[in-house]
DNA sequence: TGTCTGGCGTAC
DNA sequence: GACGTACGCCAGACAT
């Protein structure tokens, strides 16, 4: 039987635009949904050898469908600029690749598919269908099979729709699911269903009565909110039927010959993949003998890592071999334990017992050297039938030489965690050479980071998920409660992509010098820093946060009393809602502003303006703040200190801040009030040991004196090197009087405008924040841009800078992306631009406090001292210190932070030291 | 009972 | 709509 082979390629020239990254040839022309479409019809090609294939793509303009119903995609935003210009060239390549290109007016792709494997069959011909849309599966019979091309590397019986496919995945068969999408509707096409009718209950209806006709005839009889929802949709039904039904019976011009592939024009590639510099791809061609009729794409041989480096970058060719070994006996360990001292990068990943990194007990370890090929050493799975494992301690003592070897490098994702799980067991990891998670971080900080979207971005690979081997939420097992098999072929991979992930970032990281310097001398030393710091750990004072606790608890009683009072009824102090409902409902006061959703907000500002009027927002006002003291702070801290250590060990996420910062989280440790007294008192319970003080440096002014360097404006540089009070300076110049003279309600309107700009506040923003006219305010902003002309062109220019390439950097090379910079869409075109005049100076900030970090933790090292680093806040690093060594940290500290680097300006560290972290500002 | 979102508030 | 970057709490809605 022959086999045709159809290629929505509409479907994937979206998935590949939002999913490959911001690729560009040298005259910036994007070009990255080019590649994630050619490199799909790459593998398709390879992994569906077929007699006929064709590429079928959505023409431009309206469908049938859209006269039907005028509402039709309309929820769907105008193509993007970057993915229009890529269409027509994408055409030219697929042509000339030999591919069938049909393109069809008036209908959808899925119409033409539908139609030419409805033809098909009839031919007597099996028709393979490739698409990540779901609507399409209503095809699905014994002689058409849909395939979704993104997650069938490997595993082709997971993601092959067959008849027992489609019911595997819907639980209904393939004849039923143009029923159950007109019940469920389909938001991507904005067709709606029934309202609050999901998969499940769809399913449900369809088991019970068979067929939508059916249901609709039993509307009467289907009860609850659900069913009155079916009965307003009986009107619509049909329109949505006709809507989601694709049309098998529309004449298509071509004849089957016409779909058998042809050979490539070689020529005509050679200048398309020279113009998109696709590298890779072209070397690959060079290959093919003139005229050669053979397919276009062989396996192609893994590049060196020389060669990779030498690419535009994102066309490395994965491996897809799967050579996963599961290790339970000490013969086959043993070639293991050679291939990896031998290994000129070893790659590994611990499964572990928990997500909690000091917490977390090994339960296997994988290990990859050679792409394609890896090995899942099982250690502690303990389900009830699990087989005999190799011994924890003995493999562990085996490994231990070898991941202690600092001539022995090593790659992994979130290193972090794994030194962490390997402290856990008494080895402390050295050689640490890569970490894809930084990679990806460095290279493209605004995207996810994740393992499996790494390697779908990257290898167009989809990797077994953790959650299905190991569920979600309170279905989650331990690690250990999975099976070995399983767990072998999740954790074999894990190592196998990491390391592939490795050979295709690496090389896009390295095209830079800046970019390299960020990766190799910025993130990964941090990485390591930041590993011990959250190893050391804090202390926290538990007693005293509970006595807050105590107190805080019964001011809130007597706070929620008076509240009950005045408004004339007990409610819910902390439900926004129900305090709508009284403020505004039932007290009949009047709105002032609204939430984006466009609920009356009862926000601080508001609560502040409605309490100059009436009692209950004060009262409100006072519970929010204790509330939040108490449940964020004095009830949580004390929880979340570890048994074993008796100190809170936060986890810094390295990856996760746009501009480079860290964030904190479980618990955050960069958001503990110091604004009020209230608050501060918490800080009283972050104390040192008996024979330790705490000593806090903060970096004075640092994104102000970024502003000044990277903008070099004349007066800014003038007022840091002569040391002045820049808020002070500022409003001398802007207010036009001495500096001598500037008074209080001078020097905070000049603060609040020096850190306004830092954020790209506008005329707006700054008199809603100084509770002022907006032309006072656009009138001081223009005074200050006046007297700063240097900044002003900076933030032009940065402005235009971010238009211009897409991205703007901080003073070391940074890169931070905007995407968003020339979004049709104006607010976020706005928000875009903001972001990109704050980016460089966060950015710059966040890169000199790690470099801080690295130079102090160096030091304290080699000097062998026992201070510890365990904070850092973005610009403050917190420190313990014994006694002994007070002075010497004292003194050589900010020397440290203020030398990390050589700006225009001088940089300012100043030091304070106390019995706990309050005492110590 | 679990999961997700909106509203809000804390830090720098 | 209007100030950038984070994390996290609570309530409420909805699905299981």
């Amino acid at each position: 039987m022959k086999t045709l082979l159809l290629v929505d390629g509409s479907s994937y020239l979206y998935r590949a635009f939002h999913a490959m990254p911001d690729l560009r040839n040298s005259a910036n022309e994007p070009v990255g949904a080019i590649q994630g479409v050619l490199n799909m019809l790459r593998r398709l090609h390879k992994d569906y050898p077929s007699d006929y294939s064709a590429c079928v793509f959505d023409a431009k303009g309206k469908t049938f469908r859209d006269d039907l119903y005028p509402e039709y995609k309309a929820n769907r935003a105008s193509m993007p600029d970057d993915l229009r210009v890529q269409i027509e060239p994408l055409y030219e390549t697929i042509r000339a690749m030999g591919w069938p290109l049909i393109i069809e007016e008036g209908v959808e792709a899925d119409d033409v598919i539908g139609a030419l494997a409805k033809q098909a069959e009839k031919e007597g011909i099996r028709t393979i269908i490739s698409t990540g849309d779901k609507d399409i599966t209503q095809l699905v019979n014994e002689n058409i099979t849909v395939v979704n091309t993104m997650r069938d590397a490997f595993r082709k019986t997971d993601d092959v729709l067959d008849i027992a496919g489609v019911e595997n995945k819907f639980g209904i068969p393939p004849s039923k699911i143009i029923d159950y999408l007109t019940l469920v509707g389909d938001s991507v096409d904005n067709v709606p269903g029934v309202e609050k009718v999901g998969p499940k209950t769809a399913v449900k209806w369809l088991t019970e009565y068979g067929s939508l006709d059916n249901i609709i005839a039993n509307a009467d009889n289907i009860k609850g909110v659900v069913g009155e929802n079916l009965r307003k949709a009986l009107p619509w039904l049909p329109t949505a039927r006709e809507l989601i039904t694709i049309r098998c019976d529309i004449g298509i011009r071509e004849h089957f010959d016409e779909l058998i592939p042809k050979a490539p024009d070689k020529p005509a590639l050679l200048a398309l993949f020279d113009h998109f510099e696709f590298r890779g791809w072209k070397r690959d061609l060079d290959k093919l003998p003139d005229g050669a009729t053979a397919p276009l794409i062989e396996n192609s041989v893994l590049p060196t890592v020389e060669e990779l480096s030498g690419q535009a970058g994102g066309d490395y060719s994965p491996d897809t071999r799967r050579l996963y070994q599961t290790i339970l006996s000490d013969s086959e360990l043993e070639p293991w334990l050679t291939k990896l001292e031998q290994a000129a990068l070893l790659c590994f990943d611990t499964e572990t017992t928990s997500l909690d990194p000091m917490q977390a007990k090994i339960v296997g370890v994988s290990f990859s050297v050679t792409p394609g090929e890896a090995a899942y050493i099982p250690l502690t799975h303990d389900y009830f039938d699990a087989p005999p494992q190799l011994a924890l301690t003995a493999t562990l003592a085996k490994l231990k030489p070898i991941l202690e070897n600092p001539d022995i490098k090593k790659v992994g994702q979130n290193l972090k965690y794994d030194m962490h799980v390997l402290a856990n067991h008494g080895i402390t990891l050295q050689g640490i050479a890569h970490d894809t998670l930084l990679q990806s971080y460095v290279f493209e900080s605004h995207k996810g980071h994740g393992m499996d979207e790494l390697s779908e971005r990257h290898l167009g690979i989809a990797p077994i998920s953790y959650e299905s081997v190991a569920g979600k939420g309170a279905k989650q097992v331990s690690f250990s409660q999975v099976t070995v098999e399983v767990a072998a072929e999740y954790a074999a991979e894990d190592a196998d992509i990491t390391l592939q992930l490795h050979q295709a970032l690496y090389p896009q990281v390295t095209v830079s010098d800046k970019l390299r310097f960020i990766y190799e001398q910025v993130e990964m030393p941090s990485m390591q820093v930041l590993q011990r710091m959250e190893r050391n750990g804090v202390l926290i004072d538990s007693h005293m946060l509970n006595r807050q606790s105590n107190e805080i608890g019964l001011r809130l009683m007597e706070i929620e009393k008076q509240a009950y009072e005045l408004a004339g009824q007990p409610f819910n102090l902390g439900s926004p809602k129900q305090l709508q409902e009284i403020l505004f409902g039932k007290l009949g006061i009047k709105p002032l502003k609204k939430t984006p959703s466009g609920a009356p907000s009862t926000d601080e500002d508001v609560l502040h303006e409605l309490a100059l009027d009436y009692p209950l927002p004060k009262v409100i006002l006072e519970h929010r703040s204790l509330a939040k003291l108490k449940s964020t702070y004095t009830d949580k801290l004390p929880k979340m200190i570890n048994a074993q250590t008796g100190r809170v060990h936060t986890n810094y996420n390295q990856a996760v801040a746009i501009t480079g910062r860290l964030a904190s989280s479980d618990p955050n440790l960069q958001n503990i009030p110091v604004r009020t007294a209230e608050g501060r008192r918490i800080r009283e319970a972050f104390i040192a040991p008996p024979g330790s003080q705490i000593i806090s440096a903060d970096y004075s002014q640092i994104e102000l004196r970024i502003m000044a360097h990277l903008s070099q404006d004349a007066g800014m540089l003038t007022a840091f090197a002569n040391n002045e009070d820049i808020h002070r300076a500022t409003a001398a110049e802007i207010f036009g009087v001495d500096k001598a003279a500037v008074d209080n309600e001078q020097r905070r309107y000049a603060k609040v405008i020096n850190f306004g700009l830092i954020y790209g506040m506008s005329a707006f923003g700054l008199a809603q924040n100084l509770n002022i006219e907006r032309g006072a305010a656009a009138n001081y902003i223009e005074r200050y841009f006046a007297r700063y002309p240097g900044v002003k062109a900076y933030m032009e220019n940065t402005r235009a800078l971010a238009k211009q390439q897409g991205y703007v950097e901080t003073y070391f090379g940074r890169r931070l992306w905007v995407p968003e910079i020339n979004s049709a869409n104006v607010q976020r075109r706005n928000g875009a631009e903001r972001a990109a005049i704050n980016a460089p100076m966060q950015g710059t900030a966040a890169d000199l406090i790690k470099l801080a970090m690295i130079a102090v933790d160096q030091w304290l090292t080699e000097q062998k001292l026992q201070t510890k680093l365990i904070m850092q806040v973005h610009d403050e690093l917190v420190l313990e210190v014994p006694e002994h060594e007070l002075a010497l940290v004292k003194q050589t500290l900010p020397v440290l932070m203020q030398e990390v680097a050589t700006l225009s300006v001088p940089l300012l560290a100043e030091v304070g030291v106390g019995n706990n972290w309050e005492s110590a500002h």
